[in-house]
RNA sequence: GGAGGGUUACCCGAGUGGCCAAAGGGGGCGGGCUGUAAACCCGCUGGCGUACGCCUACGAUGGUUCGAAUCCACCACCCUCCA
C-alpha cells in the first residue's frame, strides 16, 4: 500500500494546509520538517534523541549508502529501518541533489549518471533503475525519483532539456517495481524560469506519483525566484498527494514555503549549522564561535524548553565549540532539531486554529529575506 | 672547568647577505554553509594609514657591509655531553 495522504485543514489566508500523511511505518503530520539522515545517521543524533525531539520522519541517500557500506549490506541488515534503528517513516534522496553537488565528478548522459566516487574515485553509473533498485534495498517508505537538479545560473535552452530528460527518467522510475510498502514521489525541475516550471509540473503530474516535490531550489538563486517558483507550482499539483519542497531551508523559508502549500521540508541547515557553531532562535542567530559568549552564563535561548537550553549556558558551549568536543556538536545538533521541529509544531497548531497568517508574520522577530528585500 | 647546540611574532617552528614584516602549523578573531564529499571551507592575525608608504621588530650591545634575522666580537640565558 502506498502513502495516503489526508487533507485536514485549509488556511483561509494563504496556500498553507494541515495535513497528515499515513505510511506503513506511521503516520506524519503535516507541515513537517524531516531531519537529514544521508548516512543512516542524522549526524551527532541517535534514534531515540530523534524521537524525543519529535521527529517522525527522516532522510537517507540513495548516492551515499550506495557506495558505503553498500545497499545489498543495508538489504542483509533488514533495511534501512533496522540497520539504524529507525522505527518510522524514512525518505531517500534517490542520487539527483549529487548529479549538482557533486557536479564536478559526473558526467550525465540519458542513460544515467556516471560519477567518480568522492570516496576512491572508482566509476559508477547511476541511473533511475538502478537508483529504484538501491531505495528498494533500503525500504524507505519515501522513494524519490531519480533527477537531474541543475544549478541556478543554467541558461535557459539547457534547464529545458535537462528537464525534459528528467521527465523521461521520472517515468523510468515510475516503471520500475518497488516495495509493497514503498512510495514514490517525481520531482518538478524547470529552474527558476516560470514557464518551464509550470510545463514540467504538469509533465510530471502526468507521469503520475504518490507525492510531488520541488527540486532544484534552493541551489543558489535568490530567495524571491524560490518563493514565486513555488507558488507557481503547488497550485498545479493534485490537492490529494503531499507536496515536498526538497532541500528548503531556513526557519522564514519554511514558513514562507507552508504558506505557499508545502507539506515537507528537508534541509541539513539545523544539523550541519548546529555542527558549525550557529544556532536559531527565534531571535535570529546566535554564532557560538564568538567570543562575546565566554562569560554569558545564562541558557542559549531563554524561551527555549530543548535539553540543551534547559541545562547548559552558553559559557558552556562556547567552551565545547572552540575544545571542539563531540558533545558541543550533540547539545547543538539537538537545539537545532528542536527549534525546527517546534517551529513545524507550532505551524501546524496555528493551522488548526485558522490562525496562521499572524503566526507566520510574528512567530520569527528578526527579518527574513521577505522583509529586508533581500536577494539572497 | 671543557666541548657542542640553541635563543625568530601570542606559542611551536622554517629561514644562514638584498626577492624578509619574515614559510608552515597551532592559537586568536571574523566570514560562509539550504534534497550533507561538511566535527567542514575561506579570510585576517606587529603598529599607524584607503593606498604608495612610514615606524617598530628575529635574546642584548657593538661592529663589518651600499644593505644584516642571516657575517664578526662581546655579554646574558637555556639545553646536551665530558670532567
Amino acid at each position: 500500500m502506498p502513502l495516503q495522504y489526508t487533507l485536514l485543514q485549509q488556511c483561509p489566508d494563504t496556500l498553507a494546509r494541515r495535513g497528515r500523511v499515513h505510511t506503513e511505518h506511521g503516520t506524519i503530520e503535516t507541515p513537517c520538517f524531516m531531519p537529514v539522515g544521508t548516512s543512516a545517521t542524522v549526524k551527532a543524533m541517535s534514534t531515540p534523541e530523534l524521537e524525543d525531539l519529535g521527529a517522525e520522519i527522516i532522510l537517507g541517500n540513495t548516492y551515499h549508502l550506495y557506495l558505503r557500506p553498500g545497499h545489498e549490506i543495508v538489504r542483509e541488515a533488514g533495511g534501512l529501518h533496522r540497520f539504524m534503528n529507525w522505527k518510522h517513516p524514512i525518505l531517500t534522496d534517490s542520487g539527483g541533489y549529487q548529479v549538482f553537488s557533486l557536479s564536478e565528478r559526473r558526467k550525465i548522459r540519458e542513460e544515467g549518471v556516471e560519477f567518480r566516487s568522492h570516496l576512491d574515485g572508482s566509476k559508477h553509473l547511476l541511473s533511475p533503475e538502478l537508483s529504484m533498485e538501491i531505495q528498494r534495498a533500503l525500504g524507505s517508505d519515501i522513494v524519490m525519483a531519480f533527477d537531474e537538479c541543475p544549478a541556478a545560473d543554467q541558461p535557459k535552452h539547457y534547464v529545458a532539456q535537462s528537464m525534459e530528460r528528467t521527465t523521461r527518467w521520472a517515468k523510468r522510475c515510475r516503471d520500475t517495481e518497488l516495495g509493497s510498502h514503498q512510495s514514490l514521489f517525481g520531482i518538478c525541475q524547470g529552474s527558476v524560469f516560470p514557464d518551464l516550471r509550470k510545463e514540467h509540473a504538469q509533465a510530471i503530474v502526468d507521469v503520475g506519483f504518490d507525492g510531488y516535490a520541488i527540486g532544484g531550489l534552493s541551489v543558489g538563486e535568490p530567495n524571491e525566484q524560490m518563493y514565486a517558483m513555488t507558488e507557481l507550482v503547488t497550485p498545479l499539483l493534485p490537492q490529494d498527494k503531499p507536496r515536498y519542497l526538497m532541500g528548503v531551508g531556513t526557519p522564514h523559508d519554511l514558513l514562507e514555503g507552508i504558506a505557499r502549500g508545502i507539506d515537507m521540508f528537508d534541509c541539513v541547515m539545523p544539523t550541519r549549522q548546529a555542527r558549525t557553531g550557529w544556532l536559531f532562535t527565534r531571535n535570529g542567530l546566535v554564532k557560538m564561535k564568538h567570543a562575546e559568549h565566554k562569560r554569558s552564563h545564562i541558557p542559549l535561548d531563554e524561551e527555549c524548553d530543548c535539553h540543551t537550553c534547559r541545562n547548559y549556558s552558553r559559557a558552556y558551549l562556547h567552551h565545547l565549540f572552540k575544545e571542539k568536543e563531540i558533545l558541543g556538536m550533540r547539545l547543538h545538533t539537538i537545539h537545532n532539531l528542536h527549534f525546527y521541529l517546534t517551529l513545524m509544531r507550532r505551524a501546524r497548531q496555528a493551522l488548526e486554529e485558522g490562525r496562521f497568517e499572524s503566526f507566520r508574520k510574528s512567530y520569527l522577530r528578526y527579518p527574513g529575506p521577505a522583509e529586508t528585500g533581500r536577494s539572497s
